[in-house]
DNA sequence: CACAAACTTAGAGTCACTGCAATTTTGGTA
DNA sequence: TACCAAAATTGCAGTGACTCTAAGTTTGTG
């Protein structure tokens, strides 16, 4: 790796880095580009040439590729579901207190901040369709169903929808204050309940 | 009515029928709010005092007041499941036409010009996310579940999920140029197929 | 007719974001 | 080492949504 590779890649680091800890300090919307660029001594035009919004130094869109539910569909055991599977992953995340569900410690500040900002409510929920659409594809694709079925498309929101509302439980008892030992048993079994869901149908 | 109710009211719907005539001529991303003003005669004060956002000139909040899933729930029929009460009400508005679930005939030109602008996204977004908190919300106070419960958010969404994927169905083959004869049995296969995986799982 | 409340307006300002042209930095080469 | 072209950075001048404030203007009421 050259010098140049090196250098923008340190310089892209330190405005993102520099971003988030202005962004901690006193919220999302009241820190403007023109500060971030001034606090990481660049440009503003330099700060847009790395990140093409603002919600990019936030949300870097390159921290969502980890935890692809393409992923869980992909490598399930064989013979196993698509359900079971994401159950497994779920209970896995939450024993391991994963990122990828938001099942870690940091994960209520990070969504306080959210909450606080239309503009990251917005892209979060960008992100959801884009995983949605993703698994989607993944689950047509594996199914070898045609594009004229809706099945994937409904399986997938059913899937991520139960796995939001996890994680919004999970992050609901933190913001409360609540240990992570007290709301680990609770979470699993919710997780359990919401998968029976899945799994066996809402009958009643 | 006195005079100055009447005139805001005037006034409001000059501003909005202006707006839509603009936007669906040129564009929603090309029609600049200032334009709006000038053409309903008007300030760009007066426009955001009337509409709080742009998105809002084409998405009026208070279209969205009908087909609230909170009614599906609360006048459904005694002894009536809550997925079989949208089963019922996803295929009502289909044979009607009807507009709360998109299967308008307009519906597919409407997509069309939301899926353009990356801000009308958005607002659509916000409006799915409202619509699940209430139907969450309705299906939490009907079965008397306490907050400590996913149950709820868990089936509002997959409830949402599957109406959402089925306007979408619609919506495509529209625009693919099919016509609705052509579409409409296709669409009730497929809602049948939709709710059947809600009622009875997705065990496979 | 007067007066207060409501509505509208102009004007100035903020902020995200976009071009463009000029300038600097870097990697390879004579 | 000197030089050159490509890449990166920068300043500058916009645009457009939105906000705030202070000043009109219009309307309902006594």
């Amino acid at each position: 790796m050259g010098l140049r590779e090196r250098k923008k890649r340190e310089t892209r680091q330190r405005i993102a880095d520099v971003a988030m800890g202005l962004f901690a300090a006193r919220g999302f919307d009241d820190v403007t580009v023109a500060e971030v660029a001034r606090a990481a001594d660049v440009s503003v035009n330099t700060v847009f040439n790395y990140f093409p919004a603002k919600e990019d130094l936030f949300l870097d869109r390159r921290d969502w590729a980890e935890g692809r539910p393409e992923e869980v569909v992909r490598q399930r055991e064989p013979g196993e579901s698509v359900v079971r599977a994401f159950r497994r992953d779920v209970l896995d995340a939450i024993a391991t207190r994963s990122w990828r569900y938001g099942f870690n410690e940091g994960s209520d500040v990070f969504t306080g901040m959210v909450r606080e900002s239309p503009t990251l409510l917005a892209r979060v929920r960008e992100f959801h369709v884009e995983r949605e659409e993703a698994l989607a594809a993944a689950l047509a694709r594996e199914s070898g169903a045609g594009g004229d079925d809706v099945t994937p498309r409904v399986v997938a929101a059913q899937i991520l929808g139960a796995t939001r509302a996890l994680s919004d439980y999970a992050v609901r008892r933190m913001l409360a204050g609540e240990a992570w030992s007290s709301i680990e048993p609770a979470l699993k079994e919710q997780t359990e309940r919401a998968f029976d869901l899945l799994e066996h149908g809402l009958g009643g």
